[in-house]
DNA sequence: AGTGCGACCTGATCGC
DNA sequence: TGCGATCAGGTCGCAC
């Protein structure tokens, strides 16, 4: 389940080796549902060459010298994974790529075990209208800005909120409950409902924890893995996501997992009480 | 209009 | 042992 961190730390992975590298050729092994036909596709990349590798929200954006993207979306098992020459194709593997730069070789291998993920070619003006959906960088915005955001007339629970990636783009359901577990919120209060000093505590929450994994180059709960293969250091940091039944950290109490937003949703009943907090 | 929820997909795990 | 049910979850599209 790739969300910001994840999705960053394998931007700069594949930026540093692919930024300037010419497309030597493009094999699509296995196409699917949200896959582009295959030979318009490797035609449209072969010969052309990368510019620079940005990412918006949990979508990576391979800018392209002669315009336009490639645009790739992880998802939840999509896969990005440097290969060399005696790798052996798995059965999810579903497009390699190969790159020159600088006289050197690159191999990589797009898979997707669950097939949710998506690589599409656009134009510029298809690319603007995609990243104009999309809400904060929460990692490049002001905590006051983050929490002005939080600012909202809506019925919705402030998971719900967190997760809307119109509003803050990047967290999913694993950062939106360590978030709330930091700023001590409980992830079913109405999001109309929270004071501005807990809207502040939540904005700056997000931002330590998304820096935070990004440091340990994100978080492994199940899939994922960054393009050398290797997992996140997130996960034995992580305070209620995947803990249900254990003691919190902060107070003892056993965390509870429950479903809100639709999400397994796990938090701790003591840390992020309901009712008046007194210490603000 | 805003919100909730099913569908998409496969593999791991659980209960009988 | 085997088999079906359940869960994981980002986002789209549909229904209310």
């Amino acid at each position: 389940m790739p969300e910001l961190p994840e999705v960053e730390t394998i931007r700069r992975q594949l930026h540093a080796r692919l930024a300037g590298a010419k497309i030597v050729s493009v094999e699509v092994w296995r196409s699917g549902r949200e896959f582009p036909r295959s030979r318009k596709f490797v035609n449209a990349l072969v010969g052309q060459r990368v510019t620079a590798l940005e990412r918006r929200a949990k979508l990576l954006v391979w800018r392209l010298r002669s315009g336009g993207a490639l645009i790739a979306h992880l998802k939840m098992t999509g896969r990005f994974v440097f290969v060399d020459d005696a790798y052996r194709r798995d059965k999810h593997d579903r497009v390699r790529f190969t790159f020159e730069k600088n006289r050197r070789r690159h191999t990589l291998v797009w898979s997707d075990v669950r097939q949710f993920g998506f690589l599409k070619i656009v134009d510029n003006a298809g690319l603007e209208s995609i990243l104009g959906t999309y809400g904060l960088e929460p990692l490049t915005v002001s905590v006051d800005r983050l929490a002005e955001a939080l600012h909202v007339s809506s019925t919705r629970t402030i998971k719900a909120l967190l997760l809307d990636q119109s509003v803050i783009a990047g967290i999913g359901n694993i950062y939106a409950d360590e978030s709330l577990h930091r700023a001590g919120i409980r992830p079913t209060r109405c999001a109309s409902r929270l004071t501005s000093h807990e809207r502040t505590r939540l904005a700056q929450a997000v931002q330590t924890v998304l820096r935070e994994s990004l440091k340990q180059r994100g978080t492994s709960a199940n899939d994922y893995v960054d393009t050398a293969g290797d997992r996140g250091g997130f996960l034995k940091l992580l305070r209620v996501y995947g803990r249900a039944g254990e003691p919190c950290y902060t107070c003892g109490s056993t965390i509870k997992k429950i479903v809100c937003a639709q999400r397994g949703t796990h938090y701790c009943p003591r840390c992020q009480r309901l009712g008046l907090r007194f210490e603000e």
